[in-house]
DNA sequence: TGTACATCAGTGAACGCGCGTTCACTGATGTAC
DNA sequence: TGTACATCAGTGAACGCGCGTTCACTGATGTAC
């Protein structure tokens, strides 16, 4: 990692390729799009030869899982984000919510490719429940602080769980045209998301509000 | 499509290959997942040539579009069914979600590419929500029979699109191993999917139940 | 400090593959007379 | 009822393409002495 001689055309010897991979690959994700992710295409963006990311990853799905990872951290990174920026407790759930959403919004290829991963292997990644202070237990953290009763740890669960699939489900929905009406009425993309928030109540229980 | 030799090898006319073709495509697409879904490998699931589906679709996005459209179609009928199966009221919008769900866990590669054609044109298909009996007004009328406020147009809308995103969630996220636990802890999947439908509410509002 | 050499991280050409699509064709069908 | 012919719905060979991966190679690096 000579830099002196950085700054010259190209060093045979890249320094990092593995990251500058990964940033390639995300690059490309953003810019043209999940189908557009080949082996060839990323070796391409970041100046390199189609043989070389074979140093770094056993194969492509490895590079992909990669990808996926950071993504995750990412997604992790904001959601703490949220959480240290809301003024009360009655906020923090719409909080993770709306950043969840906005971070799909913002980086929709990636997003797709963390799930995609995912499904692949049937398992969401391990550290997203198992770390202490990952998103899950943030999330569940907050169910606690806000009042739920800690010894019903199956309804907690299952609140988790439901609070996950609607962050989910409304970043999957929110980019489709049909709610462009909706978001203009309402005054804005994020009082759509925190609309739909509040509004997930309404439809499973008896009614009421 | 002479009846009389319909029994013979296979006749130089197919009779309904249009027909055929989608129905090779979702043959394919469960048993080998929507990335085995190209239009070479339909033709041959067919037996056909692979010049041979161009006579009935333009290229090869339009057999996907003809196959989601199908897709959509038995989800609508699903849903139907759910409906006119619940025995009271409040039973109608928790058996709308189970059977959405359900659809996704039986039909997994077909409902991928149902959402993966809608995202492409970041449209749902339009009878969805045009007319007059679609899935969104059941949703929307169930809302309003279990004594929503019909005029709260914009809240009945959010809790419509709410339910929609909570059961597109909960669809993706069923199949990953990590709810396995919960899912016999709570004696079954089915009892899982009401379980989470269920508790939807509790992380929206201010907390309760 | 200088040199021999093992190791690491690239190159670039090649492999076989399946893909979407086009083309000139041909067999079967149905219609006009 | 028979025949000529336009139209339709197939065939199968070919196109160019980008892909994942492998291979023998070579330039750069770092370590032992």
């Amino acid at each position: 990692m000579r830099e002196t001689a950085a700054a010259e055309s190209r060093p045979y010897h890249h320094g990092d390729l593995r990251r500058a991979l990964i940033d390639a690959a995300r690059r490309l994700l953003e810019s043209e799009g999940p189908s557009a992710l080949s082996l060839r295409a990323v070796a391409r963006e970041a100046g390199v030869s189609p043989a070389a990311p074979y140093h770094h990853f056993k194969d492509k799905a490895e590079l992909l899982d990669a990808v996926a990872h950071e993504g995750w951290e990412m997604l992790d990174a904001a959601l703490a984000a949220a959480r240290d920026g809301a003024n009360s407790m009655r906020e923090v759930m719409a909080a993770l919510g709306v950043a969840y959403v906005c971070f799909a919004r913002d980086n929709p290829a990636l997003y797709r490719v963390m799930y995609d991963c995912s499904r692949d292997k049937e398992d969401l990644p391990e550290h997203l429940h198992a770390d202490n202070d990952s998103a899950y237990c943030r999330v569940r953290d907050t169910l606690i602080a806000a009042g739920a009763d800690p010894s019903d740890e199956v309804g907690i669960e299952l609140a988790t769980v439901a609070a996950w699939c609607a962050a989910h489900g409304l970043a999957e929905m929110a980019g489709f045209k049909q709610f462009e009406r909706l978001k203009t009425a309402l005054g804005g993309e994020e009082a759509f998301l925190r609309g739909v928030f509040e509004h997930m109540g309404l439809f499973a229980r008896g009614l009421g509000d």
